[in-house]
DNA sequence: TGAACAAATGTTACCGATGTCAAGGTATCG
DNA sequence: CGATACCTTGACATCGGTAACATTTGTTCA
């Protein structure tokens, strides 16, 4: 920085308020300043500024990485969180630090500015975290009662109502949920759509499974069948539950959705390559990621951040 | 650190080296001031240090986070190889910088001590990469001939032949192979299913598939059973077409595995949920990004980092 | 006993940018 | 025309560690 001040006949400080957009300098300048810098190859030192400003310009964004018996793994949200939370982040100057809680005791994550926990749902981990980092904290997840947390998820109560009206609009009277509603996430797409069902005095059954595979799902509808439990329609909890249920429906020669109607959540894309296509709940997970990193950003920046829902879109494909 | 060294009535040196280890203190001190730092609640300022030593202590991994028509988001491999290479990372004290090719002009990618690349395959721009930023690089994928970057990947040719071994010794002659040969890694297993079969003489049958889905390995089986084409097993380059290939044949009253063998690849968890189990060829991606930072590191430290190719392993369940 | 040497600790300077405060120059106003 | 305010620019100190070199202390051996 010194040889461009020196180029441009002037001081460091001024080509570093040129270089950083100071509107204390004048427009003349600057450019000349800028045109310079560019002409000698310079590049900002970024961890002298990052020194010298007391801050790392890094979030540290919180993800279990290893496959577990979570269905986390296996489709494609997190990475799509990531890349819009990398995206939006990066247009900001910030970078993405990415680790597991177990690396949260690493020196490198310590520097950074602000937290964004995935896939952890709300727990006390998180708490943990803020207090011990002192850092602003947003969180991906359902929201549960009673936190303080900013706290970024879809709208799975409006999605499972959205899936109620659906079957209301097509004429079926006797739907089935199945899923696992000891999952946060999964239990309010249930209370959603058992509340918007009601509405027209209708009680939906109810399976639980625990698991998230397609086995789960074939077994969950043929053991209804079965025992002589009759029902129109299905909405599963994720859309490899979905996928079972259909495999399980035509395994007792039932039609979808001629005799059954049948309509996932998340929207996978194996969902598109399914036959028949799956009709599914659609979550904007890329700009689930921008959203999060929307807050993080606005609170680094003193701002307030509230918690925040995004909206679904049930895609009714042919099932 | 000031303040700690005045505690022990040392310089700040002296607790500098303490803390960092070096051997040039004496057990006593080293005990002594340790403990302080600790009762002081003392924490380093990685900033401070980066910037004196010049060094980031963070490695950029370059990854495609948005979901694309290629099948990489439908996996869980990116996750996990993150997860490994995050692991070795953060035991070394570096952190991992997570970003897109498009997040790579950001100033805080710029800092990295060095570059792991992720699912782009070998191009250009990875030399483009190197070069720009003057750091190590290490690559995934599989491994172009005339390349002389450092390139990890699961051995592709191993993996092909020894399905070719397997189906040989149950027994099955008429093997056929579905995939994208356009693939080089997909290309590297039918290589070496071919290679493996030519030595007892067979000459496997090849269907080109362009896709990843389920439906277009079931299309794959399908029109070659409707052609009359005869086979006894059947390889397919991605699991999913593996699967879609047993539903085909399925679909055309065909048992699996008494009238044909199928095996996918990549072992992916829904594999394992899949009815019936699907066999696979397993690659170690935890491992793969373990090995992909140790070389990393390696380099960062001055040492030599060659390529290296991760074994396979054929898992052999109901198909 | 004293020179030579090793081990442990200290002194000083410096990494490269930027916040603070001061100073020079120009425009505006009574 | 002089004074005040404003706009640009600069000098200096500083963020918190650590490398290089200097110094002290203790040890060994002729």
């Amino acid at each position: 920085m010194a040889d461009v001040a020196a180029a441009a006949g002037v001081s460091k400080i001024t080509v570093s308020r040129a270089l950083a957009g100071s509107p204390l300098v004048s427009p003349a300048t600057r450019e000349r300043i800028t045109q310079l810098a560019r002409d000698c190859g310079y590049k900002l030192n970024v961890s002298a500024r990052n020194f010298r400003q007391q801050r790392s310009h890094l979030v540290a964004v919180i993800v279990e990485m290893t496959p577990s018996s979570d269905r986390t793994m296996l489709d494609p949200y997190p990475l799509s969180l990531l890349g819009g939370i990398s995206q939006e982040l990066a247009e900001a100057g910030y970078g993405v630090l990415l680790t597991t809680r177990a690396g949260m005791a690493s020196s490198s994550v310590r520097t950074a500015d602000g937290v964004i926990l995935l896939g952890q749902g709300v727990n006390r981990d998180s708490v943990k975290l803020c207090d011990e980092m002192g850092v602003p904290l947003v969180v991906w997840g359902a929201d549960d009662d009673g936190d303080d947390h900013v706290i970024v998820g879809s709208d799975n109560v409006r999605g499972g109502a959205s899936v109620a009206e659906h079957f209301l609009a097509i004429g079926r009277h006797c739907p089935v949920f199945i899923g696992d509603s000891d999952h946060l996430e999964v239990a309010q797409r249930l209370t959603g759509f058992v509340n918007a069902l009601a509405e027209h005095d209708i009680k939906p059954l109810f399976s639980k499974r625990v698991g998230w595979t397609m086995d789960s799902g074939a077994e969950a509808v043929r053991s209804m069948i079965d025992r002589g439990v009759q029902f129109d329609a299905v909405f599963a909890g994720s859309d490899l539950l979905a996928m079972g249920a259909i495999r399980g429906l035509e395994a007792r020669d039932l039609k979808v959705p001629d005799d059954v109607s049948v309509v996932g959540y998340d929207d996978i894309p194996l969902g598109l390559a399914f036959t028949p296509p799956l009709s599914s709940v659609r979550q904007d997970w890329h700009e689930g990621g921008a959203l999060l990193a929307r807050k993080v950003l606005a609170l680094l920046d003193g701002k307030p951040a509230e918690s925040q829902k995004m909206s679904t879109a049930l895609i009714v494909r042919k099932t």
